[in-house]
RNA sequence: GGGGCCUUAGCUCAGCUGGCUAGAGCGCUACGUUGACAUCGUAGAGGUCACUGGUUCGAGUCCAGUAGGCCCCACCA
């Protein structure tokens, strides 16, 4: 509590503020969330993909969090050693990135720093910063291990990484060599494909004309969308069996403004049907090119810097512009020769950087790769075994698809940041060195050794994580009881950068899929429908949510909003809006508990009421309830967490609020005598504490806050450890009760109608007669009287055979096939009533006829299951009498 | 060029293996200070489940096609 308040002055409104920090410390004091090797009997562990170290909490963590949390929760609660492993990602490019921009707002480079210097510095931010999401996490009420909080750069971390890059290449799946690659121009580095993310844009194809040096006037045109690499062109492709231009090959050209002689080859790459049918082949530039380049044995000239201006491998008259200005002049100049014939609109995909969006460039040059076709069998083969599921079932052939074609993944990165690459080149002799320990000499020659510049790709080391942050290599005791884990929660984006090679990894070197399911969840969308993201500053900081509407409310929303598989829109610009379904339903939680202190008791919270007298309303809740838990498991066990919010939501607000508080306040003052209290109070408690235990996972500081509350109970109690539901504690199933309150809520409901479509004064309390009833329901009619009267506003409430006629009143059939009368002489008007009971007749007529059409089908009867014909006589036996009752009273206005 | 998804009330969406007299929240309208809750209560209006055809006793749900929107993958210059 905020304030001094105590027990029976809980405030009217809930307030979050000041509640959940107490109640995270006492988790925490507690050693709530830490799971020992040693006793971890029955595990549930989850893997906590690693937000970057210097992000800073986005809705997109809100909800992935929150879903990892809840399922967490929720085994922890039904006895599993629910371990969660935190951590966050070194981030190589995305830090380093924001480190230098730091460093530019001194006017300095990280060259101006020098390597050791600059990586002290990002070092520095780290240690400033590199907690920040972790704390944040807790404010949302993460029940993760913190102390097995891991970072991928860490010292553990980086002993896997470097096994595993020993391992490969000894086993010749690591490989260096000179091939195209994505490069980013801005970030000067390699980017593996996954990188280089594909955006269509609107370009231009130019059409140029290549003039063969053998003959005067003559031409073979070709096309491009980056003219500027005409100056890199080492040949003209035609496919071999090209009727119109096959007759060219072996043929001079002229490469214009080079002045270059290349060849015209045959490549079976060239589509023959596509423009000219010629294809400008630039080796040192494009993949397939190179491809072609390495059939043909053509030269690879690389015209350009790593800046991407032009290189001394062109004409001196474009060295040292950038590509997009060398793009401009190349076409001048060739316009100026005639030899640009046409330039045509057209729509490509232009790769970018996923880090700083600039354009890459498809690039030769020496990288290291790892072979991924022999990973890559065993990780398809465990999906399709059914080792590894997918939520939504669909990312499955996404999943296939990438591992089918799966290419080799260049994990080199010219940064400084990250883990070095464990490779030696000798300076005096051949030989190279990759060691798990640092060496100091050139083991053939003795000469001196010096270590490759680059550092390897962030995702080398997080495809290692369900196992290097349990102390792989080394065979530990957390190892041995906690992997592989069980479920990986993560965005869809991710799913080859991360998802997809720890599967790979994880079968390779921890000898099991890392996870048996992968949940996806959706993305975080504005009122619009965009991406959340900061350049549109459309952004919700969960901080600010859970500071003005609490952790439980953001979380509550976020599960409610999010069924699987689909995209969740929230309103950056009315954040009360967004979350207002959250902090009302946490109020409404908070009410009812309050209202239930006002009357219960220590003996209440600790009785079992199937030991008492149960009443039908109470067998009522205890069986809606126990439906409620069984159907919440469900839910959660299927990874349906929006299904476990609506049940839960539906049942404590329009079961458990709307009815049975309504209906038991009376026995609970005592007015029916202490046996009927007894069972209320026992079976209110009961209720109360077995939908907090459903809503914890979900609701942790609420719901723990609510529990600590109940009578006898205290801060020492806790809901962390469950255990999840008291419903199989006692066989709480009761038909009869589930048919007799409905049928009650029935007559309530009726009346309200009826009373609100005649406009009566609703502080004015009318009699009402009921006939027909259904034992059942004429019982609980009878038992719950009292609060009958209050919920319909009536002042009395009378059982009769038949509905008394010639009176003027408003009538209704209800579908138990009671009827309620509403005896308003002078308010009631005829006509009204019969349009009324018109109507509804004519409603009843169109579904007894469907009823009748459908039973008097042959097929029907005899081919639909027999439940379901039964089902149907039912409803038409219900339609027919219903309808009787209704024409009856038609009558007895008279015709008009 | 492949592959996937979506189209259900004014808005945001549920509706999983076909049986629905199609739901929720918000919004809207009317009414309401009945001692848990106005962050509330009661009632109401609002839907040819995109379209066309098929399978089936039965289709919002399955299949095919059409239209619109979205996403992923792809080396066609």
């Amino acid at each position: 509590m905020a304030d001094e308040t105590t027990r029976h002055e809980l405030s009217a409104r809930f307030d979050p503020t000041g509640t959940e920090a107490p109640i995270y410390a006492r988790w925490m004091e507690r050693g709530g969330f830490h799971v020992d090797a040693a006793e971890a009997a029955e595990p549930y562990v989850i893997a906590i993909p690693p937000p970057n170290v210097t992000a800073a909490l986005h809705m997109g963590h809100g909800l992935n969090n929150t879903i990892q949390d809840v399922l967490i929760r929720f085994q922890r609660m039904r006895g599993r050693d629910a371990m969660w492993i935190p951590g966050t990602d070194h981030a190589g490019i995305a830090t380093q990135n924001v480190v230098e921009r730091d460093l530019a707002k001194e006017g300095l480079t990280r060259h101006d720093l020098g390597r050791e210097r600059f990586v002290e510095r990002v070092w520095e931010w780290v240690d400033r910063y590199g907690s920040t999401i972790i704390d944040q996490l807790k404010v949302m009420g993460c029940s993760c291990d913190w102390e097995r909080t891991r970072f991928t750069l860490d010292e553990g971390l980086s002993q896997a990484v470097r096994e595993v890059f020993v391992r490969l290449y000894e086993k010749g799946l690591i490989y260096r060599g000179n091939y195209i690659i994505n490069w980013c121009p801005r970030c000067l580095t390699a980017l593996s494909n996954e990188e280089a993310e594909h955006h269509e844009s609107q370009g231009r194809l130019y059409h140029i004309r290549y003039p063969l040096a053998d003959a005067e006037g003559e031409y073979v045109v070709v096309a491009t969308t980056r003219p500027e690499t005409m100056l890199g062109d080492t040949a003209v492709a035609v496919h071999p069996e090209d009727e119109r231009n096959r007759h060219l090959v072996g043929r001079i050209v002229d490469l214009p403004l080079v002045g270059r002689r290349i060849p015209v080859i045959a490549d079976e790459f060239v589509d023959p049907e596509f423009g000219s049918g010629f294809v400008k082949v630039t080796p040192a530039h494009d993949p397939n090119d190179f491809e072609i380049g390495s059939r043909h044995d053509l030269p690879r000239v690389d015209i350009m810097n790593d800046d991407a201006t032009i290189s001394e491998e062109a004409p001196e008259a474009y060295r040292g512009l950038d590509r997009f200005e060398a793009r401009k002049r190349v076409l001048e100049d060739l316009e100026a020769l005639g030899l640009v014939l046409e330039v045509e609109e057209h729509e490509h995909s232009v790769g970018q950087c996923y880090r700083c969006g600039t354009v890459v460039e498809p690039r030769l040059s020496l990288q290291w790769f790892v072979r991924m076709k022999p990973l890559a069998v065993p990780a398809l083969e465990a999906y399709r075994d059914g080792r590894l599921r997918f939520h939504p079932e669909r990312f499955g052939n996404t999943y296939e698809h990438w591992m089918t074609n799966v290419r080799d993944w260049c994990i080199s990165r010219q940064l400084w940041w990250g883990h070095r690459i464990p490779v030696w080149y000798c300076r005096e002799c051949d030989e190279i060195i990759v060691a798990r320990d640092d060496p100091d000499e050139c083991g053939a020659c003795g000469g001196m050794v010096e270590q490759d510049p680059d550092v390897l790709d962030t995702w080398f080391s997080s495809w290692l994580w369900p196992f290097s942050t349990l102390g792989w290599p080394e065979d530990t005791p957390d190892l041995e009881s906690f992997y592989p884990t069980h479920t990986l929660s993560t965005a869809p984006e991710i799913l080859f950068f991360w998802v997809a090679r720890m599967v790979m990894a994880g079968l390779e070197f921890a000898g099991a899929v890392p996870f048996t399911d992968v949940l996806l969840h959706g993305t975080v969308r504005d009122a619009q429908g965009r991406r959340m993201s900061k350049s549109l500053g459309n952004g919700i900081d969960p901080l600010e949510v859970v500071d003005r509407f609490g952790a439980d409310a953001m979380r509550f929303t976020l599960v409610n909003s999010a069924a699987l598989g689909t995209d969740l829109q929230l309103d950056h610009e009315d954040l009360d809006a967004s979350f207002r379904v959250g902090r009302n339903f946490a109020n409404k939680m908070w009410n009812a508990v309050r209202f239930g202190l006002g009357y219960l008791t220590e003996d209440d919270v600790r009785a079992v009421p199937t030991d008492f007298r149960l009443e039908l309303t109470d067998r009522w809740i205890l069986a809606r309830y126990s439906a409620t838990a069984a159907a919440v498991t469900d839910a959660l066990e299927r990874f349906r967490l929006h299904d476990a919010a609506e049940l839960t939501y539906q049942f404590v607000w329009g079961e458990f609020c709307d009815w049975y508080l309504e209906l038991v306040k009376i026995r609970l003052r005592g007015d029916r005598g202490e046996e009927s209290r007894a069972a209320a109070g026992a079976t209110l408690a009961f209720v109360l504490d077995g939908w907090l235990r459903l809503l914890h996972p979900i609701m942790p500081f609420i719901t723990e806050e609510m529990y600590c509350h109940l009578p006898g109970r205290t801060d020492e109690d806790s809901l962390l450890h469950g255990p999840w539901t008291a419903a199989d504690r006692d066989q709480l199933s009761a038909a009869d009760a589930e048919s007799a309150v409905s049928g009650l809520q029935e007559v309530v409901v009726a009346v309200r109608n009826l009373r609100s479509d005649y406009g009566i004064d609703p502080s004015r309390r009318i009699g009402v007669i009921v006939a027909r009833a259904p034992a059942e329901v004429a019982a609980v009619v009878a038992d719950e009287l009292d609060g009958l009267l209050r919920l319909g506003g009536m002042s009395s409430l009378e059982m009769v055979d038949s509905i008394p006629t010639g009176e003027p009143g408003a009538h209704a059939v209800l579908r138990s096939g009671a009827e309620v009368f509403l005896p308003l002489s002078g308010i009631v008007d005829i006509d009204k009533e019969r349009d009324r009971i018109q109507s509804e007749i004519e409603r009843l007529e169109g579904l007894l006829s469907g009823s009748r059409r459908r039973l008097e089908d042959s097929r029907f009867v005899d081919q639909a299951p027999p439940e379901v014909v039964e089902r149907e006589q039912e409803k038409k036996r219900s339609f027919e009498e219903r309808l009787s009752l209704l024409v009856e009273k038609r009558a007895s206005f008279g015709s008009e």
